[in-house]
Parts: structure tokens; C-alpha cells; sequence
DNA sequence: CAATAGTTTCAGAAACTTTTGAAAGTTTCG
DNA sequence: CGAAACTTTCAAAAGTTTCTGAAACTATTG
């Protein structure tokens, strides 16, 4: 699988030896806990439509205490260096990975954003945003069509275009609906550092 | 492309033409509204991490005005039989679309579940939350990992463990009220018909 | 300015997902 | 029961996404 060097642990055996990691900077392998959150976050953030290798570097980064280089993800993840370089531009393109300078190296080193909520805030406001837009924008169309049918003078086709003009309304309802939800939660979180979970307690205690 | 008869319409001309529907059951073609909305679903759908032809069916299902049969939405939608199988299947088994006895017939017809937001709390129940609660166990389990470290005889490794803990900690945390959020958006569901709107208007207001 | 360090690009390879359509399997009916 | 109608299955094909690694490029340093 790899020709890495003599690993200094492996999930199943205790965490560190002393010596192991004196020289923090000499690590090639992620620790237990590591290795299981890069895990995870990896699928969570594949599920939710982007590369498992975006989740994988974001967790790796957000659980590093200094800033990592792009050839210390290579190491730890087992990636070549093109999936790395495009994987972190992508994450900088989407703003959830900031490079750093560090004084002295010549390298560049990448820092994950940790204000979790601003994130997800920032995905939603151009990803989900957009689609939904769109898809809004596609059922009022649907609906202009519909209505022209309904003036037809076939009465089958009348009295279908009826029935499917109020199925696409509950369609464009409901969009409108997301649509507005997102806004708001988004319009919150600009405000306030942790609104998510403020926003969400004074929901839930009226619910 | 396909070698099917001739079309009824297509997108460009006007919608139907009063003698071309009059047998309604003729039709082997989606009016113009019906292709716009099955295709932005479609995308919605495959958005959402499902197949986009899982969202093509449910559209077309969704705007028939009776139950149809596998092989009318094979020509609708120009699938192969066995697409149209295996995707109805999986649309039966999320329980979007319910198989509808047809008197006098023998084959299958099929309807969509018209109720959008039951439809939508099933699919978040079963779904986001197994991917939530799975997130939720691997944070627990690597916060074990962590203390098991910070206890590390090594100061640097005791360090870091506790720097990662309270970043896991965050990660967990926001996990959690996801959950939440889920929770009550579907207990909500249960009881109610319109619920989200409802929810969302009382929301919304107070926000 | 040549050598070195580091980064990006991109064509092809690999991995993964979805679709096809023919064959096998079921059900219904005379 | 046997034929016809209909549905499901599944191996192979097509399509899509992601990754690799060498080459091209850029920036830094002696």
C-alpha cells in the first residue's frame, strides 16, 4: 500500500510513546483520533456533495496546532501531490482553508477556518442558494406553460394543466419556503459569532 | 437518439394540439411543463445525493393526473425497462411513491406521495440522521482517544491532545444540535399536516 | 543567472456509478 | 397446465468523477 517509513502508531496500539513524537515535526502519521475525525468528516462532506479528500484536509488542518504544509497533508493522508495542490485550492476557493505565512519557510502552510458556523454559512449562501434559485425560477416557468394550457380548447388538456398548474405551485411553495429559511439563517449568522445555536435554543424552547 | 413514433410536441410548438390529446392515454411525450419540471427536480434530486432519475419519476408521477404503469414512464422518459424497475423500487422502498391497484388492469401503476413534506421527513429520518448519529459516535470515540493522551507521560502529545479535544468537542457539539434540529423538525412532521410551513412562519416572525 | 525548492497543471489511469437489454422469473388467465 | 403479460435481475457497457505523477511553471537563493 505504501513505502512509507516505520509508522510511530497505528490505531490499535496506545496513542504515543514518549520518544516517538519528541520531534513533533518527524510525524507521517495521523494519531487515532485524527485518523477517525478526517474519517468521518470526509463522508460527512462526500455525502454532502463534495470530495471526500475536502473533508479529509479540512479535519486534518482543523485539528493541526500549527499550520500544515502541503507536503505534510501528502504524508499524513497518502495523496499525491496534485490531489493535494487542487484539493487545497478548491478548499481556499470555497474559504474553509486560509494560507498562511510563516515566518522563515519558504512553503506555503494552510490554516482550516474554525468558526464552524461562518463555514457552513458560506456553502450554503453559493451552493444551496443557487440551486434552489434555480429550481424557483424553473417552476415559475412551468407554471407560465401551464397556464397557457389551461386556455387551450381541448378540455382534456385544460383540466390536466389545471391540476398539474396547482401540483407545481405547492412545488414553488415549498422552495420558497427553503429559500426563505436558508436566508434567514444565513442573514442571522452574518450577525452574531455562534448564532446557530442561539437561534436554534429559543426555536426549540417555543416548540 | 430513439426511433420512437412521432412526437405529440415538443418544447417549441404550442402546447398541445386539441386532436393530438384527445386520446389522452396516446401520449408518449412530456408536455413542455412536465419536461421542465421533471428535469429540475431531477437535478435537485441528484443534488441531494439520490439518482436524478429517481427524481425524473417521482416528477412525472407527481404531475400525472392518474396512477401510470412502468412501461408509460419508459416512454416518457426514454429509460430502459430495467432502469425503470430498479428506480421505481428504490422509490418504493423511501416510500415516495406507492404501488396503486388499477381495476381491470394487470400490470403495476404507480403514484407519487403528493404530501412534499412527508415525503421529505422520511427521507431526512431515515438518512441524515443515521449519517448524523454515525458522526456523532466517531467524535465520542475520538475525544476517548484524546484523554488518553492528554494523561501522556510526553508533554507535547498531552498538549496537542488537549488543543484537539476542544476542537473535537466543537465538532460534536455542532453535530449534536443538528440532530436536534432534525428531531424536532420530524416530530413536528408527525403530528401535523402542513407543519413546516407553520413552523417556519412562527420562525421566521420571531426572527 | 543557474540551481534549487515549491506549486500547478493536465492527460491518462483507476475507481466508482448508472444504465442497458436480454434472460430468468412471476403472475394471470383461458 | 401452458401461453401470454408483465416484472425483476444481473453482467457487461457506458458514463462520470477523482486521482496520479511527470512535466511545466514560478519563485527564491547563493
Amino acid at each position: 500500500m505504501s513505502t512509507e517509513p516505520t509508522p510511530l502508531a497505528s490505531s490499535d496500539d496506545p496513542p504515543y510513546t514518549i520518544e516517538a513524537v519528541s520531534k513533533d515535526k518527524e510525524r507521517d502519521k495521523l494519531g487515532p483520533a485524527e485518523a477517525i475525525v478526517s474519517d468521518v468528516i470526509g463522508r460527512l462532506i462526500e455525502f454532502w456533495g463534495f470530495k471526500r479528500n475536502m473533508g479529509r484536509i479540512w479535519a486534518v488542518l482543523y485539528l493541526s496546532p500549527d499550520p500544515l504544509s502541503a507536503e505534510e497533508l501528502r504524508k499524513f493522508l497518502h495523496l499525491s501531490t496534485g490531489a493535494v495542490s487542487m484539493t487545497l485550492s478548491e478548499l481556499l476557493r470555497w474559504g474553509v482553508v486560509r494560507k498562511v505565512w510563516v515566518q522563515g519557510e519558504r512553503k506555503d502552510f494552510f490554516a482550516a477556518e474554525v468558526q464552524l458556523w461562518r463555514m457552513i454559512s458560506r456553502v450554503f449562501n453559493e451552493r444551496e442558494k443557487a440551486e434552489i434559485s434555480f429550481a424557483i425560477d424553473a417552476f415559475e416557468e412551468a407554471i407560465q406553460h401551464l397556464d397557457a394550457q389551461a386556455r387551450s380548447g381541448d378540455s382534456v388538456v385544460a383540466k390536466r394543466a389545471e391540476l398539474q398548474r396547482e401540483r407545481v405551485k405547492q412545488l414553488l411553495e415549498f422552495a420558497k419556503l427553503g429559500k426563505k429559511v436558508l436566508d434567514m439563517l444565513l442573514s442571522t449568522a452574518k450577525v452574531d459569532a455562534e448564532p446557530l445555536a442561539r437561534f436554534l435554543l429559543r426555536v426549540s424552547r417555543s416548540g
